[in-house]
DNA sequence: TAGTGGTCTAGACCACGAT
DNA sequence: TCGTGGTCTAGACCACTAC
């Protein structure tokens, strides 16, 4: 009949307590959980909230399910480690790690005219002036990443040295009022460069770790362009995949 | 999962067709496509047929939908190249790029009791055989991949390697009937060890990138663990994020 | 205020797996 | 055959954006 959405939706409330009894052990690993019909009744919605919830809990990998067969949930992933990134994630390191574990050290703040490669990875004219920016992320003291990115000035304006040592997203979300639309990514390895080796203290040998970025805005502009070099011991990135047929 | 009927599902259809439209061009790239209501009228389904189609193409990246405003059209994304891997992809190589074109060639096929490690990663007991498989993967003749494999005996009765210089994956569908759930993957750069160096060739100084994977399937059965050491001038992964707080 | 996409319902039929 | 999850509908209200 009627219905509030006073806070959540009610598919995403009841994703968290299926997750939270799924954790508790309430829905053992690798038994079938009840089925949709059930757990519509109990949570007095329709079939469908309850089929969506329960689709997200399976792109998460937490369940399978199967026409025919019922909800089966899945264990834990044993590669899983508390050190890895997911390689789909949208917050910024300083909200990872927590801001007080991360800091910023500037190493280049300039702004120029895009090179043919950055204007095609923004997909803006020549004469569209651009922030080029280099910044060593630091964990807990640590050299972490070293972030080469560039954004176009006119879609970030005001950007300044005190805003690159803390939190660049916070002030694209919070002050710019900007969002994201998503991103594309992609992740290999290669050689230390000079930036690597002053900075990352990477030897000749040591490979590195690269997670090149695109991402745009929810008007569709692409607000940045960014390589992340990692040291090889220090990160690396994971997927969840969910068969789809 | 999904369907199969004697004909696709509507909204897969319907999402086929838009994405011709894009690709054409009929829905131009940072303009906002018909609504959602427009659209149902046209294909003469439900709006939640429509949206259906739409999620998809918006995880995919194509297109950005947003309340209250309507959905985008996005554009092409720069940084792609023709021969990235999504790092979540289930065809197994054989089937990504052609039979023809890749080889494989057995360096180790052997039967073992599991390390406490592989226990860990296969979720089995210490008595539970398992295959131990090094694969070379060449590509046009050009040694690409060195594949680590390790799969559970019980699970995958009768392998060979006749299966194993083609492809496990079409035997294990196939012949065995399995159905993969879902899988893990880990991205990460790490330097050469003695295989690297024997079969890809690898120098000491050339970085190695290596996707380690737990393959599980609709049981919740964990069927492989593997570590897929590429040349890192060969290969790369590639992610699609999609923004939706 | 008008129009968008997001959520939700109640019920229907279908394909699939197990019995 | 029965029960499961998958698809689909027709219509409803909500939250957000732009005007």
């Amino acid at each position: 009949m009627i219905f509030i959405m006073a806070t959540k939706a009610k598919y995403l409330l009841i994703e968290e307590e299926i997750r939270k009894r799924i954790l508790n052990g309430i829905y053992p690993a690798r038994e079938l959980m009840p089925d949709q019909n059930t757990l519509a009744q109990e949570f007095n919605v329709s079939r469908m909230t309850i089929k969506k919830a329960l689709d997200r809990l399976a792109s998460l990998g937490l369940i399978y399910k199967q026409s025919g067969l019922g909800t089966l949930v899945l264990g834990n992933i044993p590669i899983k480690a508390a050190e890895d990134s997911p390689a789909n994630a949208f917050d910024g390191l300083t909200e990872q790690q927590g801001a007080e574990k991360i800091q910023s050290k500037i190493i280049v703040f300039d702004v120029k005219f895009p090179s043919e490669d950055i204007q095609k990875k923004l997909d803006i004219q020549k004469d569209c002036p651009v922030y080029e920016i280099v910044r060593l992320r630091i964990l807990e003291g640590d050299p972490l990443i070293l972030e080469h990115t560039y954004m176009p000035v006119e879609l970030v304006p005001g950007l300044n040295e005190k805003i690159l040592e803390s939190s660049v997203y916070e002030y694209l979300h919070q002050n710019l009022k900007l969002k994201f639309g998503g991103a594309y990514r992609k992740i290999r390895a290669g050689v230390p460069d000079k930036f690597d080796k002053k900075y990352l203290n990477a030897r000749d040998t040591d490979p590195m770790l690269e997670l090149e970025e695109i991402i745009w805005l929810n008007n569709g502009k692409n607000i940045e362009y960014s390589a992340s070099r990692n040291r090889y011991d220090k990160r690396s990135y994971t997927v969840i995949d969910v068969n789809d047929f």
